[in-house]
Parts: C-alpha cells; structure tokens; sequence
DNA sequence: GTAATAATTGACTGACTAGTCAATTTATGG
DNA sequence: CCATAAATTGACTAGTCAGTCAATTATTAC
C-alpha cells in the first residue's frame, strides 16, 4: 500500500469522485477523500494544489472519457439516423456502465466549483457532435433549427433517459426506455419527409460490427 | 426597517434564494443570507430552525408558484396540443420572469440538501401534467410510450430551451428558440398519424385570451 | 554507498460556521 | 399604562475545514 509505485494520485481522483457525487463539493472534506483514498492529507496537496484544482482535474479526465465513449463507431455508420442512433446507445451504454461518472458530469456540468476554463476545454470535447448535426442539417435530413439549440435538447433528453434507465434492472425494460427516447428525438429533429423510422432497428447495430 | 410589520421572514426567503443560486448551498453561510438581508442572525433562526428548513421551505414555494404558473389557463385549451403549447408558453414565460427560481429548481430538483419529503410534495404539484399527458395517450395524439418518460424528456427539454433563451435579448430571436423548442417536443410526443404542426400557430394564445 | 531529489506524513494553524441564549426591544390587549 | 407574549439582537461556543510545513522515507543517478 505504501510507497511510490501504488499510484496515490488515481486513488485520490476515484475516492474524489464518489463522494463528490454523494456528498457534493462542499460536502466533502479534503480530509475525508485522502482518508479513504488511504493517504495522508499532505499527499493530496502534492498532487494538486488545491481543492479546485482536484475538480477541475476529475471534471476534465471524465469529459474527455464520456466523449471518445460516445464517439465509438460513429464514422462507420453510413447515414444520419444511424449515426444519431449509434451515439445515443453509446452514450446510454456508458451511462449505465459509469453512473458515478455520469452524476458527476450532470452535477457539475454548470457548476460554479469546476472554473470556467475547465468548463470550455471539457464541452470542446464535443464539438464533433456539433459537426454531425450540421451535416444532418445540411443533407435535409435533420430540421433547419439551430443546431446548438438541437444539441442542448438532445444532451438534456439523453440525461434524462439514462437517469431513468439506471433506476431499472430488467434489461427488457431498459431497451424500452431507450428506444422509447431514441423515437423522441429522432422525431424531434428529423426534418419533413424523412421516413419516421427505420424498420431494420435493432440490425443497426449488427451491421455496424460485421 | 426595524420592528414587525416588516416582514423579515420574506427577505430572509429572497436573499437565500438569490444566495444558494449564485453560491450553492454548503457555499453561503447562514450569517451571509442573515446579513445581507438586514437581521440578525438570531432572527433567521427563529423563522427556521436549521438551515435544511430554510431552502425546505424555499423549495416548497417555488415549486408551488412554478406549477401553479404552468397551469394557467390550460383548462381553456380544448385538444392536446393546444394546451401543450399553453403549458410550454407558460413555463417558458415564468422562467424568464424568474430566473433565480428557475435556477434554483433545476440546482436543487435532485439535491441531497432538500428533504425527500420536500421532494415528493414539490413533485406532486406537478401531478396534473401527468395526468394531461394519459390523457393524450388515450386520445392516441401522444404516442404510446411511458407517460412519466415522455414527461421527464419534455421537462429536461424546456430547461435547456429556458436556459438558452434567457441568455438571449432580442424578442424575436427568443420567439424563434420557443418555437423550435416546442416542435421539437410536439414532435417527439405526438403519435403517427397526427398532423406535424398546426397552422394556425400564432392565433393559439389570442383564441384563448378573447 | 552516497548525495540529491521526489514522495509522503500528520500535527498544526488561522479562518470560518451552524446554531444558542440571555438580554433587549417591540407589539398586544385590557 | 402595565403586564404578557412575540420578535429581535449579536456576542459566543464548539466544532469543522483548506491548506502548511518541518520532518521522514523512498527513489534515482552516479
């Protein structure tokens, strides 16, 4: 346990995290992460000069890792629809695999503890999704809305779903919810004309990985 | 300013509003909220015994006033849409009038610092929007997916939609935000089959209001 | 093996905070 | 005017917390 090697700062950062969430920023005692994290309150300190630092530290690592989870596939897949769709069970997928993490961006996604640079840095790491709407935009496929605006509603329903799925434990239940949130949005931002659904659903994924 | 008949109780309730919106909760200290609102703070806990029944009974009036400004006028609405689109101008409205309220719902909707208690009577307030939406999926204009689903996604979706058009000035752009905000809703609720959008969109709040 | 450096420790400090309480002021009713 | 109750005050207590630092231990380079 002790010495260099076990590295302490990993140990800091998954302690910080989940009573982050728990207990909330203010709620939570330096005293108390190094306590559980099992090192001295001074070890903290080395590793990050202070208790903003940490935040922005933990805000920053699960931005960059929710958003290169959400990315996954998302070139391969041919269409608009299939690219909405594959980000929507990536992002739910991480969701459920990584609720603390998921909390944490939720809670701390607008909050005033993370500072403002770690807050662009973190929401750049988004931008791509950005791009994607504008393309289905472009192609006539998504409706001419602002393309920030569709994204915020987006992210917003996607919260909301995945919150709801984690309270669920038949996984029958949970592919429910998230078609049925899958059809919300999809029907949110398709454009007129576009077909309202695809018959070949649950293929989607199958064709994605041959 | 000094003596009864001057209601300190309220000022008390409106600075710890503004307060626990810009500082959070664990981040304004009771002699804070006591100071800036002219007493002392003794008097802060004679109206509230702790601090957790202070932003209790915040949280309580809020919710209240929110549900209570959504409601209006939506019995006057005759189909599903109409009073969709009421309910959706109502919220929209009151949250721009109310921004510090709004930002303290959204902060404090799912906080550890309100009581559960607090929770579940604030969340009854908003039992009549449940029992709209039933009623539309009876009717077969809303699909036929889980009512208090639909009524998360919808809820989260005008959150986002409140919080980017306060960020706004111009009227006009602000109209444009509701009413992307609310076809994207009205699309992702309705059911096949029934029509994509209304016509006569603007004439729905002057129908109402003879 | 040794010197220089990096990591780790935990007691300690100065500042702050929720809540108390005895004393004081203000309203109320006869 | 007076007595009783309600409202208000602010100094005070007991406890907490972020961050420091001198001392100690481990690592690295030669």
């Amino acid at each position: 346990m002790a010495g260099p090697g076990s590295d302490r700062k990993e140990a800091i950062l998954n302690t910080a995290l989940t009573l982050f969430v728990t207990r909330g920023f203010y709620g939570t005692p330096t005293s108390l992460i190094s306590k559980e994290a099992g090192v001295a309150t001074g070890t903290l300190f080395f590793y990050f000069k202070t208790k903003e630092e940490l935040i922005d530290t933990l805000y920053l690592r699960i931005k960059a890792e929710a958003a290169a989870a959400m990315r996954r596939g998302l070139d391969d897949e041919q269409d608009t629809q299939g690219r909405l769709r594959r980000l929507w069970v990536n992002a739910v997928e991480w969701g459920i695999k990584n609720p603390a993490k998921m909390q944490f961006m939720e809670q701390f996604a607008h909050s005033p503890f993370v500072s403002t640079t770690a807050h662009e840095e973190g929401l750049s790491r988004f931008s791509f999704l950005h791009e994607y709407v504008l393309q289905g935009i472009r192609e006539g496929v998504i409706r001419n809305s602002d393309p920030s605006l569709l994204f915020c509603m987006m992210a917003s329903t996607l919260a909301s779903v995945i919150a709801r799925v984690a309270e669920v434990d038949d996984p029958e239940v949970r592919r429910t919810i998230i078609e049925q949130g899958m059809d919300f949005v999809w029907n949110g931002l398709r454009a007129e004309g576009v077909p309202r659904e695809k018959k070949s659903r649950r293929s989607t994924r199958e064709t994605v990985i041959p």
